[in-house]
DNA sequence: TGCCGGGGTTTGTGATCACATGAGGGGATG
DNA sequence: CATCCCCTCATGTGATCACAAACCCCGGCA
């Protein structure tokens, strides 16, 4: 049998341009109610316009993006109430994953989040929100991993990404420098193995950016 | 301006096919591992390759429908694990939409409840797996709507999808002849606005079926 | 100056096709 | 009788095309 190290590459076109486009989206790289064709997008990533629809029809399942009643695809404006939701199902689901995840946090898993905490304060310093958002969700997302829960991992990530483009422009608005408090909190509960201050930190970091919105 | 009563009735030919796969494999109509072509779905439906494909892509990715590595698309077979996570992904849920809807729960809807829980109890008395997941998730739904928090019953019915060709199994191995009992508890907290008692009630009874697993 | 209509152009939709790949079956061989 | 190999066919993928609908802009009219 050959080594094979890599047992699947996955080159297919529709998968490329989906994960392009995800990323995107969940890091905030695009606004919300900016328009996108078809054959732009396939143009773009250099295939037809059939993986460019796929992609687009997968990403509008996970409400990533949104279908005008003509077909018309963009990134969605969310409602202040669908927000709230969105952001009441990011505590539901996270605090839950933190507190699976609490169980199996070893000392090497504090220090890496403790390094991913460095790069966000370093992209609240430099102002940048993409970067900002990135490294945010990376936090989240390492230490959810050992909660060994794929599929509520997924569902947190399918919220993520509908708030994606709206989180842009939270943040752009916030003008920010400061590295997230709650994150300090969410270190420090698990390195005490504090499941009652760990559920509390969660909640409180994921619907902190809630209170901009009345503006 | 014309009336217009029914502003769009979408004829789209993957919407269709869509919405008939998806209530299929909701309700367990369709086994678990059970394989799917694409060209076979298209002449089932009328259409051609295409729009099934679109389906197809979409039912992926709510995770309704499962890829193999060379494309071949079949039902999911859940591992314990996963039917763990997934029902405490509806308990999560579910729990906080019952309580957004106790406040709001006028007694026609729980007239409609209660008329639909004899239908669930009916189904039970015919055997019907099928009809016995339709009306019981028909239960949940309509509870669940007066909680007007569309993306949160999002989730719930994706997860409800993923867990169709299961539930079947499940159910039909299962020789159940009475109705749900804990959907007269949820009837009741209703009525005695008992919100403990009622998110106690939901929890229950969604992670009831869970216990025939060990088996 | 503001409003309305028309036509060109862009855009999404669905069908069809060529191609590569993987699966399944049948037959030959041990 | 079991096993293995090869061939054929079925299947998914992505490109292209024809078509219809929507949009946008521009000019004309009040």
């Amino acid at each position: 049998m050959p080594p094979a190290p890599r047992p699947d590459p996955l080159p297919n076109a529709h998968d490329r341009v989906y994960r392009g486009l995800r990323s995107r989206i969940m890091h905030g790289d695009i606004a919300p109610g900016q328009a996108l064709t078809l054959r732009g997008i396939g143009k773009e990533y250099g295939v037809s316009m059939t993986p460019a629809r796929e992609s687009v029809r997968r990403l509008v399942a996970e409400g990533a993006l949104t279908l005008s009643s003509s077909g018309r695809v963009s990134t969605p404006e969310l409602s202040n109430e669908r927000i709230e939701e969105l952001a009441a199902l990011r505590s539901l689901i996270e605090v839950e994953l933190a507190s699976r995840a609490l169980p199996r946090a070893h000392m090497a898993l504090i220090e890496r989040l403790q390094t991913i905490n460095a790069a966000v304060g370093d992209a609240a310093l430099r102002q940048d929100a993409v970067a900002y958002i990135r490294t945010n969700l990376e936090f989240h997302r390492t230490l959810y991993l050992r909660a060994q829960a794929p599929a509520m991992l997924a569902m947190a990530e399918t919220v993520w990404l509908q708030m994606g483009p709206t989180m842009r422009a939270l943040y752009v608005r916030l003008k920010r420098r400061d590295p997230p408090h709650y994150h300090r909190l969410i270190i420090a509960a698990l390195k005490a193995g504090d499941e009652p201050g760990l559920r509390l930190a969660v909640r409180s970091d994921v619907t902190q950016g809630l209170k901009m919105l009345a503006s």
